[in-house]
DNA sequence: GCAAAAGTCTACACCGTGTCGATTTTTATC
DNA sequence: GATAAAAATCGACACGGTGTAGACTTTTGC
């Protein structure tokens, strides 16, 4: 990897390095969505850029490098979006509109957040990114959950360990949905909505 | 595969294969676990069982048709266990009943639990048997979700939606739990119980 | 214009997979 | 307990993907 992190930041003209990149990056979403982490070779990532592999090793050590950074890309966005929408107050609006960002998101990366659920126990940093992820997530329900009412704590049946148990349920779910179509997540989502709602106490 | 399937049912003397064919499949289980499914190669296995590679491909044609019939393997015995155990009529011990299987299957089998779900999706042959059960689960939560009183239905607040949301969150709990420690294992038993309880409205 | 940095290519060595044909061991039968 | 068929085992090979090395070309900054 050459000096990619954060140079970009202060730097006018754009390196030829810079739009190579993306364009491995972009190949690389669209290899995923087509043919899946496994079939899809080093080989394939680079013809897609328009280089060959020898060029493509120049900017990624290895295959994992290149989705690893994918993932990072997609995750980030992510990351904003939630911070940006996290000061509603009232609990059901802040449930709705979680749900919604969140459904956009596998909508329009599905097969990145699949393949980076897939990979996070075999590559570390994905690991790391999908953690941090997920922390952000329950730490959100978690807020929700209190202040619907739920009795804050890390026993079974209060707030923290209810928010990761419907964290997961609502990754597997929006994993399983967007495989099929954009009107099963839509209406996976009302599921996972309907039973947080419920698990919160705010539906009888 | 040599004659395999179902030629053990009347066969008073085993085969050496069949005996070799364990230790395949119990080596496996144990590279599983102690070093995943990547890191675990043919050599790897056929050295386990103390045979070389080339005499490990008389018996499966590839990596995943091992890993394949091991899965298998272990969720036969969760079929059956289930068909015994389906009979309770009363919801809440229904559900306890359930999850304490669970929980014992998943302590007793966590990696190959864990890997049949990171397979499902790129071997077609684990994805069948990883959503043949998945779909006894779903089935028999929908039906305790219909006895207390939830409408049945697939819409997203109905019992067949919501009964799959439900699994789905087991299935991905259990799996990080059991990562972990039985301990945590069994509290994360507990927080989806008690989910699974307020959901089908026993909890208020 | 020119050096240094950035980018690119071809060739190679390595490792894991799966196949093949030859060979040995086991099993059933007389 | 001899024998032929079936079952099991082995070593060697070809293939394909990975990652590395070194030479070469283009771009950038002064």
């Amino acid at each position: 990897m050459p000096g990619r992190h954060s140079a970009r930041s202060r730097r006018a003209t754009e390196r030829k390095g810079d739009l190579r990149e993306r364009a491995i990056l972009d190949t690389c979403e669209a290899l995923l969505t087509h043919k899946g982490y496994d079939a899809m070779t080093v080989g394939d990532i680079a013809q897609g850029a328009g280089i060959t592999r020898g060029a493509l090793y120049f900017y990624f050590g290895s295959k994992q490098e290149v989705v690893t950074a994918l993932v990072a890309r997609t995750v980030e966005h992510l990351w904003e979006r939630s911070r940006v929408t996290a000061q509603t107050d009232e609990p059901r609006q802040a449930i709705a509109a979680a749900m919604q960002r969140t459904v956009e998101l596998w909508n329009e990366h599905g097969p990145v957040m699949r393949t980076a659920i897939d990979l996070s126990l075999t590559v570390p940093e994905i690991g790391e990114l999908w953690k941090h992820t997920a922390d952000l997530f329950i730490a959100a329900i978690t807020a929700v959950l209190e202040r619907a009412g739920i009795q804050a704590g890390a026993a079974p049946d209060q707030a923290s360990a209810m928010a990761r148990a419907l964290c997961w349920m609502i990754e597997r779910t929006f994993y399983h949905a967007s495989q099929e179509s954009r009107e099963k997540l839509q209406e996976a989502s009302a599921t996972c909505e309907h039973i947080w709602l419920t698990s919160a106490g705010l539906i009888t």
